[in-house]
DNA sequence: ATTTCTTTTGTCAAAAAGACAATAATATGG
DNA sequence: CCATATTATTGTCTTTTTGACAAAAGAAAT
């Protein structure tokens, strides 16, 4: 029996609630639905649909077997599809989701060099700090902070994200500079909003961390402005290594408390991700920018 | 065609290596097993296999589709045989995992009346603090402290993890009770060591998080023994509620700061989850052992 | 009660998969 | 270097499965 047509024949029944709709929808006759179907049933051992020649519902059993096949067939087209666009060109559309800095700093300054590359790639770049899923299937790659949530999403780690507390060298002139730790909590502190509240200073001292957090002067979730607070000394942030650098080596700010181990979380395995469908790495717009972007990021700050 | 069977085939020969040996665990002609694949790679536009009359190796995109497959195949396979077991009555070796403390207090009490009930159920309980994955099938469901790990695990909340500071009347009487939070970091501690050393004691003021772990008298992975040291005055711990609800009861213990806002992580949603893969809850002896934890645990404490 | 719509069943044709033998290709052994 | 053995493929036939069309049975609505 092939059981895989039975499934489909099966899905579209219930999506639709008849069997002739479903037959109408495959082009053939509704006789092949009821075969397949009844086939299905009599392996399964169950009946998976009640049907009264008028009305057609699905089974306790039948609801959840549903449930599980749809997902299965879903996961299957994707690994057809993907193995089918393997060997063509780079091309078409290519849905790209990030964090709203690092899109900014990080990742525009690199997207001229890719199209260059691969001028049949259009781009299609949305910046957001919300955790949108990649399950929805119109993102073929994302950057978040943090790590994979789910066995099927393959994360790449393209950087570290360690964070480190900053100030200007005018603050620091004016209320001079902290030499230990414990010492943030009496400072201004510029504080990153997250979707779960502003981040935290934490010390870690011994395994234990403590919250050194210091009086908020600012709280923002846009990076830009705070960074704009930062340049002119309104206090002390903590943030990224990679989005302070430039301003580092330009002397714009300093970097405090090099010796002490300061972040915003308790996790040190803390990083930038890149994260996609497994599947998605057979489709060849896909695979090339993932290694173009491992390629260009991990060599450098890595 | 029926590509189930020509993923089937496809596993087995990458499995084997040989047209041959997959064939004969089918007991099939070889030429089947050629044709079936053949019409596969034909449907995919893709060669599969590079076959050299010899031997037999994966293509690149070969050795990406085939993890996919196998993946779906399985989940294929557990849904089917959870439909098929649906109707059957509860019997079978069960294969509970849980926490140590969890399943010492709550779970044992309620086993004797669960083996009662379902006298053909014979049960397999292996208690660790361990995260074991569920993915290995060797496992029916399991209790855990924390979340859902994946989407294809169903995940329960039992009961919440409130963590309460108690002591012992005696230790009270003897160095009197705290009656602030930042009073706890001069006291001495029993504290709980988890796979990611010992959990901290953290106090919540106004959205902030403040660590106010005590001096470690005692550091264990053993709720017993702590629990003993407890009693007997050692010092103050924060423990679940309802690993101390007994002793609370009895007076041997005394839960301290109840307008605090303490615990051991900044995770309000913390709770005890029963997990397990969706497709069990089809099958009779899971199901019927799900609904008496829920039935016999939610009704209690939560 | 009749009409209408829907599922099922019967029968036959078409397509797909299996069986068996023969062929081609490549390692291994002498 | 050649012969042999092993393995995948191809050709042909048989069996099984699926699709197609018509007819029948069942249930709701007019």
């Amino acid at each position: 029996m092939d059981q895989l047509l039975a499934l489909k024949y099966f899905c579209k029944v219930a999506e639709t609630g008849s069997f002739t709709a479903a037959a109408t929808a495959f082009s053939v006759p509704p006789s092949s639905i009821s075969r397949r179907i009844s086939d299905l049933e009599t392996n399964l051992g169950t009946h998976l649909l009640t049907r009264s020649t008028r009305v057609v519902k699905l089974t306790e059993i039948g609801t959840a077997y549903l449930e599980q096949v749809k997902e299965i067939l879903v996961q299957l087209e994707l690994s057809n599809e993907s193995v089918k666009s393997y060997q063509s060109s780079p091309m078409g559309q290519l849905r790209i989701s990030s964090m709203v800095s690092f899109g900014e700093r990080k990742l525009f300054p690199l997207l001229d060099q890719f199209s260059a590359l691969y001028p049949d790639i259009t781009l299609d770049i949305s910046l957001s700090d919300e955790l949108s899923s990649l399950a929805n299937d119109d993102i073929d790659v994302a950057i978040r902070g943090g790590y994979a949530p789910d066995e099927r999403i393959h994360a790449i780690k393209l950087m570290p994200n360690e964070f480190i507390p900053v100030a200007s060298p005018a603050y620091l002139s004016a209320m001079g500079t902290p030499q230990d730790g414990f010492e943030l909590r009496n400072r201004q502190g510029l504080f990153f909003r997250t979707p779960r509240g502003p981040s935290p200073w934490l010390l870690e001292i011994n395994d234990q961390w403590h919250d050194v957090s210091g009086q908020p002067a600012v709280i923002s979730n846009n990076a830009n402005w705070l960074m704009k607070q930062g340049l002119e000394g309104k206090g002390i942030m903590i943030a990224p290594r990679w989005s302070v650098e430039p301003h580092l080596v330009s002397g714009e700010l300093v970097e405090l408390l090099t010796d002490t181990a300061l972040s915003v979380n308790q996790n040190p395995g803390m990083g930038i991700y890149l994260l996609y469908q497994k599947p998605k790495y057979l489709v060849p717009k896909v695979k090339v920018f993932i290694d173009f972007l491992v390629e260009n990021l991990m060599g450098r700050d890595d």
